[in-house]
DNA sequence: CCCTGATTCGC
DNA sequence: GCGAATCAGG
């Protein structure tokens, strides 16, 4: 394909209207993305990494800004259920992974496992686990048993810790009171901590 | 790896 | 003038 006059006149408008070099190309047809930007390149009409972009960018990024700041900002006050989800998506999975789903990965399954106190494929209860770690460990105060909330009876003070495989109806969350800030108790704080800690180091 | 435009250089 | 190859960046 040549360009003639039509081309070249559709070509400028396309590039003028924002379209990438490669669009372009596949509108016009019989054309590369190269031989369209060589051609803005000869016509001299590439202006657009300073009109369109630019223009559509310092519009966009300072609305963009101002979108995630304010949702950040209505976020940080009220934690809310939202935070309670991520916590639990958080947390679940990396005992799910200290329990042996491996993958191709050469993940130390001792790394999890260890930290838990668990062999690998070990699907007792968490619940029993934890009890096991409560005697082994009077470190901390004793926990009270777990209240057992579901996850709609949590609130900022309860105890987060989950309990229990999440795909079967006996999980619950530990549900104690959390100190202020904290999404778990005292306890459970402190496996949360060591279970964060020995992913860092990997 | 997908994409973007920019540049080079033989045709 | 043309555009494939290549480069640089996101």
């Amino acid at each position: 394909m040549s360009w003639t006059d039509e081309r070249v006149d559709l070509l400028k408008q396309l590039w003028s209207e924002g379209l990438s070099a490669s669009q372009i190309a596949d509108r016009l047809g019989g054309v590369s993305r190269n031989a369209v930007i060589g051609k803005v390149h000869r016509l001299k009409l590439e202006s657009r990494g300073k009109t369109s972009v630019i223009d559509a960018k310092s519009v966009e990024t300072p609305v963009e800004v101002e979108a995630e700041t304010e949702e950040r900002v209505e976020k940080t006050p009220e934690p809310r259920l939202e935070t309670v989800e991520e916590t639990v998506e958080m947390v679940v999975p990396a005992r799910l992974v200290s329990s042996g789903g491996g993958m191709s990965r050469a993940m130390p399954r001792t790394m999890g496992a260890t930290a838990l106190k668990m062999e690998p494929g070990d699907d007792v209860d968490f619940e029993a686990d934890i009890e096991e770690v409560q005697e082994t460990r009077p470190s901390g105060e004793v926990v009270p048993i777990a209240r057992k909330l579901s996850l709609v009876q949590l609130t900022e003070r309860t105890c987060k810790w989950p309990v229990g495989d999440p795909l079967h109806d006996d999980f619950h969350f530990c549900g104690n009171t959390a100190p202020d800030a904290s999404p778990y108790c005292s306890f459970h704080a402190k496996l949360a901590f060591q279970t964060v800690e020995r992913r860092r180091i990997r």
